[in-house]
DNA sequence: TCATGACCATACACTACTGTATGGTACGTT
DNA sequence: AACGTACCATACAGTAGTGTATGGTCATGA
């Protein structure tokens, strides 16, 4: 069959998700498009081409993509509601851990650094909104991102630990709770946010 | 020079901790070590073998080690406290999370599995001690424990993002703060623990 | 003393890739 | 009908590892 640059692309990102970095390998990605390497070696130059556009494919998918399909609400407590739902639902984004176990590779570290910047940035303007002060948002944003990149490397790295019926949604609301709910001290500027 | 199977099971462990499983390899260790693999193969069967006892090792450390060295105090407050002190310091255990990417490995899930439930465990106790609820302290415990994988995890993989002098010290503090305070509902069962 | 056994070096065969070079096929255009 | 070009198959050389087999060295004890 004749395959596009495109074609390859995607098999590409199906090999990451999988498999991680190390998984997209032209031979085997060759032998699931039932090809040959001599396809690949005419749409791009090498190993490392192909894994640029994975790694393009996959951070347009979980940064902005994600994000311009969530901030529909204006309502800043219903759009995190929503994306704390959403966040702490399947288990999507088996990339991010296998990346992350590679970050000492400059060309993946450049893109965790992007994913994880837009994505705290996100977080931060929505506790903003919500009446919090910079550096409150700030802290509150990554704790919040920072729960949810441990919640999915527990569910993948120990699931039976996570196994519990309630546990999967008392702690979401737990963390949603926390979260929202003012402290009461030099954390706000402005009191009682919303 | 004469090299024991001690010897062989320590330069496994620190290639683990620098480059993971994979790095776990026969032919550069016995590089580093300055030998040959004829030394290896006196030692142990195969590469699994090598890898098996660095994860051993690995797990005892980071567990039963730890704990031990943490649970002087016999106030659950400030054990939290130090174990909080000393896990949101030092950029220790990049282990963790270049395990969690090989998940998949049945002889790598089964030492995650192990020392996640006992760090959550450990935890759960501590809160339990405090007066939480069962739900309550496991709860609190998986929400602790999963903030400071995802910590680990952004820290290695963005750190620009958390590269704010305040973020480091201002995070814990609101996560120490967050996880003591009661918030005074159904969540727990004797209110105002401690 | 010298032989046994613990320990190491090395050659070999094997696997699984990468990248290059080169020839082959099939379709659109003229 | 023929040609150019886009695309694919394959052979080749190279790299980096595993595991085995076999021979070498060196200290210790009968």
């Amino acid at each position: 069959m004749r395959l596009s640059r495109q074609d390859w692309a995607e098999a590409a990102l199906r090999a990451l998700e999988e498999g991680g970095p190390d998984a997209v390998a032209v031979l085997p990605i060759a032998h699931a498009l039932a090809t040959t390497r001599g396809s690949f070696y005419w749409h791009f130059t090498n190993r490392a081409d192909l894994l640029e556009v994975a790694l393009q494919r996959w951070e347009s998918r979980s940064t902005d993509a994600l994000i311009e399909r969530l901030s529909a609400d204006p309502n800043p407590r219903i759009r995190l509601r929503r994306l704390f739902e959403y966040a702490f639902s399947g288990d999507h984004d088996v990339v991010e851990i296998s990346l992350a176990a590679h970050a000492s590779r400059p060309e993946i570290a450049v893109v965790l650094e992007r994913v994880a910047t837009k994505r705290a940035n996100y977080l931060e303007a929505c506790f903003s909104e919500l009446g919090f002060s910079d550096a409150a948002a700030r802290g509150r944003g990554l704790v919040a991102y920072a729960t949810y990149l441990g919640w999915l490397q527990l569910r993948r790295s120990a699931p039976s630990v996570l196994s519990d019926e309630d546990a999967n949604t008392s702690i979401a609301k737990l963390l949603e709770r926390l979260l929202i709910q003012d402290p009461g001290d030099s954390d706000t500027t402005t009191s009682t946010p919303q």
